[in-house]
DNA sequence: AGATAATTAGGTCGATTGTCCTAATGCGTT
DNA sequence: AACGCATTAGGACAATCGACCTAATTATCT
């Protein structure tokens, strides 16, 4: 066991954060769909009626992960904001997480877009709140980019990363490729480099 | 109805192609997995018995579409090479699909990469079979830009581009934002132009 | 027209789905 | 020791899934 609690029985709230972790990871590696109570239950080694004591519906399951993913994902924003002082190392920050998951990605994608396209087609209630988590990347970049002097067109810069790190997670899902991953995660440097007014680029735009 | 042979009745190849269209159009929009024996049978008016002469497993369905897609953009991509003369203005014709077809991509995403993304997930035997199809636009994208100049990173672009184009996709999807993929649109022509080494572009390499 | 093949309709199969219930167990307090 | 509450286990529910079969119908050919 993984929790270092075999001491002891868990309280309710440790069980549902066991859950919801176990949730998270099958949400992400087989679909929001394709897995089943069953699959979480037998996941976490909980028996489905104690499954059911937990979470009454799919629907709370999911609330509750991407509950758990908006808050891993504020603590790691924290953290960059905290580890690095320049916005561009920043940046270079969220861009590496393609390189540090590529393996992850190339099997299963994105977490985050693969989960809000997912819950698009199955018009699912979620759909907007799955959004959130792209909002809080979004948000962060875009303070950032204002950070390095671009203001002005803050957000929009934010989204173009943002996109760009959702298409190379699409294409090296589909192709498996990793020298593609790099040498888009290179280009998407120099593209940042570029983008810095101050920088040491001697380039002039 | 909409096939125009209301006078006779069907030959077992016109309902085949009627019960593929059908699961292409739900596949897409539905997803897959989400699509069920019924709800194509439903969809095209058929009785589930009669379904299961045409099509054994869910799997064949697959293939099948698959197929139909294949052929679809193989005529789609051959058209574009005869309309236009310059290979500048045939990769235009591909950036402009976003525009054309926004609002189902803002619904359901790109029908390619949702795809291949599902079938990863779901560990499918049909992943590669959906991943030439982006092969198709890759190594036609890949022509266009040797007919451009550049032959030596020519395959490099095409990636480069179609990642572009998934991006833009997934987010349009998330974000529901029309003007988001007409900034992107306008970014990915700006920067086609700037790949053409003739162009009038003052650039230099 | 009659025989043969192609096509369709409707029903059924076991397995699995999300959901729900009840009985049993554990545990802290008195 | 006994109570009360929190937690668990195991089964059961109707509905739906992909898959399959058989009988009826329709089309085709002699």
């Amino acid at each position: 066991m993984a929790h270092g609690l075999e001491g002891r029985s868990l309280t309710a709230g440790e069980t549902r954060s066991l859950i919801v972790a176990a949730a998270d990871r099958l949400f992400y590696e087989r679909g929001y769909e394709a897995t089943s109570f069953a699959d979480i239950a037998e996941d976490v080694g909980l028996s489905r009626g104690n499954f059911y004591y937990h979470f009454r519906t799919k629907d709370e399951i999911l609330e509750a992960v991407i509950g758990r993913r908006m808050e891993n994902t504020r603590t790691l924003l924290e953290h960059w904001e905290q580890d690095s002082e320049a916005p561009a190392e920043r940046i270079l920050r969220f861009v590496d997480i393609l390189i540090a998951n590529r393996s992850k990605i190339m099997e299963h994608g994105c977490p985050v877009g693969t989960l809000c396209i997912e819950l698009a087609k199955l018009d699912h209630a979620a759909q907007d709140d799955a959004a959130e988590l792209f909002t809080l990347f979004r948000d962060w970049l875009a303070r950032q980019f204002s950070g390095l002097g671009r203001a002005a067109d803050a957000d929009a810069l934010a989204l173009h990363l943002l996109m760009r790190s959702q298409g190379v997670a699409a294409l090296a899902t589909a192709f498996r490729d990793e020298n593609f991953i790099r040498r888009e995660v290179a280009d998407m440097e120099a593209w940042l480099l570029a983008q810095c007014p101050a920088a040491t680029a001697p380039r002039s735009n």
